[in-house]
DNA sequence: ACTGTACCCTGTAGGC
DNA sequence: TGCCTACAGGGTACAG
C-alpha cells in the first residue's frame, strides 16, 4: 500500500523504538527479498546506532553511526511490527495484515536493539527490499538521484509542475505516478488528488505545462489539492486496507475518507452531484474518477 | 529520449 | 467445498 502518507506514518512508529538506539542483533530469514541483502549485511548493522530515521519519497533511510545508511522500501505488503520487552505480541505498525495465522511465514528480518525491543519486517509478496549505502553517496544512489520533489516540501509548485509538464505527452494520471517528478504518490493519492482538483486523469500533461509565461490554471488547481490529500491522510495515520493496526491498536482511518479510490459504481460524493464514479486502466494500473466532476 | 507492457511474488476475493 | 481467474497500494527491465 504504502504511499507517502503511510510510510511517513511507519517512519513516525518506529522513529522512538529505532532513534538514538543500538542494534544489537539482526536475523535473516532468507538471503533476499526484491534483491539479496548486501555483503555481509547482518554485520554492518549489528553494533551500529541508528542516529537518525528519515524518510525520502517513499524510502524509509535509518543513518547508521558507521557512516552508512540502511535504505528500506517497504514494495507493496511490508510491514513492520514492534514487540517491546514484556509484550506478549508483537505490535503492527504498518501494511497489509494477509492472515497469516499465528507464525509469520513472512518475517524476513528481525533487528532487535541493546533496550529489547525487537522490529520484524514482514512481507508476503518480497517487493520490498532493504540495502547499505555510505551515507554520503546517498543523493547519488541510483534509487535516488533521479527522484522528484517531496509533494509536502516547498520545491512542488504549479510552476515546477507546469515545466515538468512540458513536451510529455504522457496523460496525468501517469506523469503524477513517476516518481522522478513527484515524488511519494502512487496509485491511490493520485486519483484522490486529481478527483479534488476536478482533472480528468486521461487528460494529457501537457495541459499543466506553461501558458503565455505562467503555469495553467491546472496546474495552479493541482499543488493544493496534492498537499491537501497527502496532509489529511497523514493526520489520519494513513490508510488501512485489510486489518492495518498502529502501536498503539488503532487503524489508520483515511480510507474511510476515498472520494473516488475504490468506489466504481458508487456515487460522486461532491455535494451536488449525481454523478458515478467510474474505473478505467491507465497504465495497467487501476484509476477511479467521477466523469461528472472531472473535465 | 520517451512510452507502454510484462514481470517480479504471494494472498485474497469472487465466479462457477 | 474446491478450482479458477483477476487483481492488489511498488518499481524495474525491456521492446517499440
Amino acid at each position: 500500500m504504502p504511499e507517502l502518507p503511510e510510510v511517513e506514518t511507519v517512519r513516525r512508529g518506529l522513529q522512538p523504538v529505532l532513534e538514538g538506539e543500538l542494534i544489537a542483533r539482526v536475523r535473516l530469514n532468507r538471503k533476499d527479498l526484491r534483491f539479496p541483502f548486501p555483503e555481509g549485511f547482518v554485520e554492518r548493522l549489528s553494533g551500529a546506532r541508528v542516529e537518525k530515521l528519515s524518510r525520502r519519497a517513499k524510502y524509509l533511510v535509518g543513518e547508521l553511526s558507521t557512516g552508512e545508511a540502511l535504505i528500506m522500501h517497504l514494495g507493496m505488503t511490508g510491514r513492520f511490527l514492534i514487540r517491546q520487552p514484556g509484550d506478549a505480541a508483537p505490535q503492527q505498525i504498518g501494511e497489509y495484515e494477509y492472515a497469516t495465522g499465528g507464525g509469520d511465514k513472512h518475517a524476513h528480518v528481525i533487528i532487535e536493539t541493546s533496550r529489547g525491543a525487537e522490529v520484524t519486517y514482514s512481507d508476503p509478496r518480497r517487493f520490498g527490499f532493504m540495502l547499505l549505502c555510505p551515507q554520503r553517496d546517498l543523493e547519488a544512489h541510483a534509487l535516488f538521484r533521479n527522484l522528484g520533489v517531496e509533494p509536502l516540501g516547498d520545491a512542488l509548485t504549479a510552476a515546477y509542475l507546469a515545466s515538468r509538464a512540458a513536451n510529455k505527452k504522457t496523460d496525468l494520471k501517469a506523469f503524477l505516478m513517476d516518481q522522478r517528478v513527484v515524488a511519494g504518490l502512487g496509485n491511490i493519492y493520485v486519483s484522490e488528488a486529481l478527483f479534488r482538483a476536478g482533472l480528468k486523469p486521461t487528460r494529457k500533461s501537457a495541459s499543466l505545462a506553461l501558458r503565455s509565461g505562467a503555469p495553467s490554471a491546472h496546474s495552479e488547481r493541482l499543488v493544493p489539492e496534492i498537499r491537501a490529500v497527502l496532509m489529511a491522510a497523514l493526520q489520519a495515520g494513513g490508510s488501512t486496507l485489510r486489518d492495518y493496526r498502529h502501536a498503539d491498536g488503532t487503524s489508520g482511518a483515511f480510507q474511510d475518507a476515498f472520494m473516488v479510490y475504490g468506489r466504481e459504481g458508487e456515487p460522486c460524493l461532491r455535494p451536488g452531484c449525481r454523478g458515478t464514479v467510474r474505473k478505467c486502466v491507465q497504465a495497467g494500473r487501476s484509476t477511479f474518477f467521477c466523469p461528472a466532476c472531472q473535465k
